[in-house]
DNA sequence: ACTGTTATTTGATCTCGATCAAGGCCAGAA
DNA sequence: TTCTGGCCTTGATCGAGATCAAATAACAGT
């Protein structure tokens, strides 16, 4: 059973949690997951809202049961730019770290599914099985982030979106359990500024190079935040590899 | 005790590795430790010499004892962007994975200490701590991802520069226990290309960033590869940010 | 020392994306 | 309806870094 097959399937078997929520609900099948739903609680998180400040002490875990929020650091004279953008499904804490160095934005209202930090350590450290699934769900992330780095460094603005399009509709189509077809429509659940501060760009830049794509048919503005993508083999092809592989987000 | 205090000083008791060998020497006081030092070998790698191919599988797990190698992908088209630096004492390998989509390359002659994955990893089934080392070390990279994240979307050349001379500086400090002082004199272990694909740059911009900075006297050329700079301060403000924090590299 | 090779520096020019500036669009309030 | 403020788009211009090109320095092998 690879990986995709085995968080699907213990996604099903978590009946409490809404859907997808991955940290948890990999481990409905651990004997002490009566103790992980005796600690968990929801919150809710308005667009716009800081979740965590950078620096704060932060003593809650947890995972996005629905929304989108975002990870993102700050430099002193206010240049940001995100590191991570946290989407259903998408563990968010730094078990063992008491603060966090990135600000955690909700991008839209967001719910979270959150554990006191210390009663999840204390589990964690109980559950051989809950520390390993840490580590996959943290290899992940470090892959989405070279990923990342792989794009900041090296893409042009016209590859940049065109990869931020085509993960947006990867991640769309996972979460509603369809498949990547052509024709595929799906909402970008974020402003330009905050694509612009994903991609290492300016919001001028994002907006004129979606217009671009637009312009030459390669997307479908059906408004300014929901895409239409005719042929998903062009897009790819724009953004500049073949990466279909190894990206959760 | 702090987890520095803790590398340090299993580091002192790891007796047979030379030095600085984290991945197994926070673990010389776990019981299976015997086990551990029976599936280790080291092996020497010459400077270029590829260590693990993209894509290739891989059954090799282990980390750096002396040296510098570097991590990175490559688009098909051959911009290539590195993702990761590796220092003695980094580990090298993604538990629970069969392959990487990393090249991973020797920038220097590099010894490892490189166990075979399988037997590894049946030792951290049965070595609950092993795993929490590896779930730290992991989160640490990914840190440090993220703020080369920030350094590959937000700043300037020179700034980048800076930053990485600073980051080096740091961990050539470490290594040797020294304290990073002013007018510390170090070695860049990297050519003008590597850090080129480190950065995000071209090797002609590197160049005339480092000749800029020669020229304004916040660093002091010895040649091409051995830098000595006269006030830290300077070149960490040149930076850009106070990231003194968090970064293992 | 000589020779070929590769790494680095420096110069000249070009280009992509940033910056500066203006205008359009839409939702909510008066 | 009109006003207001937040997004988004588009245009004009600028500049940091890329690209193209050449000279110099380091270095290994003979």
């Amino acid at each position: 059973m690879n990986l995709a097959t085995k968080i699907v399937e213990t996604n099903i078997r978590c009946g409490e949690c809404p859907i997808r929520h991955r940290a948890v609900c990999a481990y409905c099948e651990a004997p002490d997951l009566v103790k992980l739903d005796a600690i968990k609680s929801y919150r809710t998180y308005k667009a716009g809202e800081t979740i965590t400040w950078a620096g704060e002490r932060n003593d809650m875990i947890g995972s996005v049961v629905s929304g989108v929020a975002s990870l993102s650091r700050t430099l002193p004279d206010g240049r940001r730019q995100m590191v991570g953008l946290l989407l259903p499904s998408d563990f968010v804490g730094r078990p063992g770290r008491d603060n966090s160095p990135y600000d955690v934005v909700a991008a839209h209202e967001v719910v979270m599914c959150q554990f006191r930090k210390k009663e999840f350590e204390n589990l964690v450290k109980s559950t051989p099985a809950l520390e390993h699934r840490l580590l996959d769900m943290t290899l992940d992330e470090l892959d989405s982030a070279r990923e990342w780095m792989l794009l900041l460094g090296r893409k042009t603005a016209r590859e940049k979106i065109a990869s931020l399009l085509a993960i947006i509709a990867r991640r769309n189509a996972v979460l509603e359990r369809k498949d990547v077809v052509d024709g595929l429509q799906f909402a970008v659940p974020l402003t330009r500024e905050a694509m612009a501060d994903y991609l290492g760009l300016t919001i001028e830049t994002v907006s004129r190079q979606i217009s671009a794509l637009k312009k030459e048919g390669i997307i479908d503005l059906i408004d300014s935040r929901h895409v239409r993508v005719p042929d998903f083999a062009i897009l790819l092809d724009e953004a500049g590899d073949d990466s279909d592989g190894g990206m959760p987000y």
